[in-house]
DNA sequence: TATTGTTATACTCTATAACTATA
DNA sequence: TATAGTTATAGAGTATAACAATA
């Protein structure tokens, strides 16, 4: 037996738990009118990508086609993206930002981020240093 | 006009994307017999602090008392929890980790637990000892 | 035959509202 | 009058299943 148990362990699950109260919080702390997490993640892909289709951005995303459907064409009912059929595939059908959802990407989602700013700005350079970089590496887990 | 642009603004929307990510990977990694988020946070809890009211379940996880009654009624059905009344206000009911409980807590995640320590693995020394500090960091987030 | 996207339906998690019992 | 918990209902977010069109 190791004398040191591995903190990985307990880590994983401790980290698990924090993601989801955080989750919840980022989601209470948000006014009606906000765009939700997975609609800022879409956004996001398309401001960096360009134009994508349904299904990669399903993939990119961690969700079903058919749930990213939904949101793409709730997105588009707002006027947020524009799609356009792919030039050589006929099932394929591409889409990307409009103005407008670069706009909305900046402006709403203001008080899931000031809530989090605020939050943050409690915390000493050392400590927000340490959530910048988790940032990239949350991101790197869920993406492998 | 300050030259370097604060990495903070930018830095909340990527933590908030990353972990809505994140958590929808880890709930698509698991299997259905596991404990989702709520349900491993609420053991937690109990295990932590033992005997502990709705209420204060509640506060403690940042959602409304309905809500952790339901994942506590969830939770009894299934024996993990057991309640019993407040020795001085009859309104209020205590709950508390059973023996089985505990076990669930070791047992009942753990394909989320593997996935998610697998994908940490990967990471080298330095990147996992971010990680581990982000967790409490972003725990302490939660609360705040 | 496999893949893209759509439509229809259902499930999970959490919130809101109305109520009862106790303080 | 305020607080703890329950019951009933509704909403957001995502999944599964069945389908049509294209490759």
């Amino acid at each position: 037996m190791n004398k040191t148990a591995p903190p990985l362990e307990i880590a994983v699950t401790e980290l698990s738990l924090a993601i989801g109260q955080l989750l919840r919080r980022l989601r209470t702390e948000a006014n009606p009118s906000e765009l939700n997490l997975s609609q800022m993640g879409t956004l996001a892909r398309l401001e960096q990508h360009g134009w994508m289709t349904t299904a990669d951005l399903a993939r990119i995303e961690a969700m079903k086609p058919q749930s990213m459907g939904a949101i793409l064409a709730g997105l588009e009912q707002e006027g947020l993206v524009q799609r356009q059929p792919h030039p050589t595939d006929g099932r394929q059908i591409l889409f990307a930002l409009t103005d407008e959802g670069a706009e909305a990407r900046r402006k709403r989602s203001i008080a899931k981020r000031d809530w989090l700013l605020t939050a943050m700005a409690k915390f000493d350079p050392e400590e927000q240093r340490t959530l910048i970089s988790a940032a990239a590496l949350i991101k790197r887990l869920a993406d492998s």
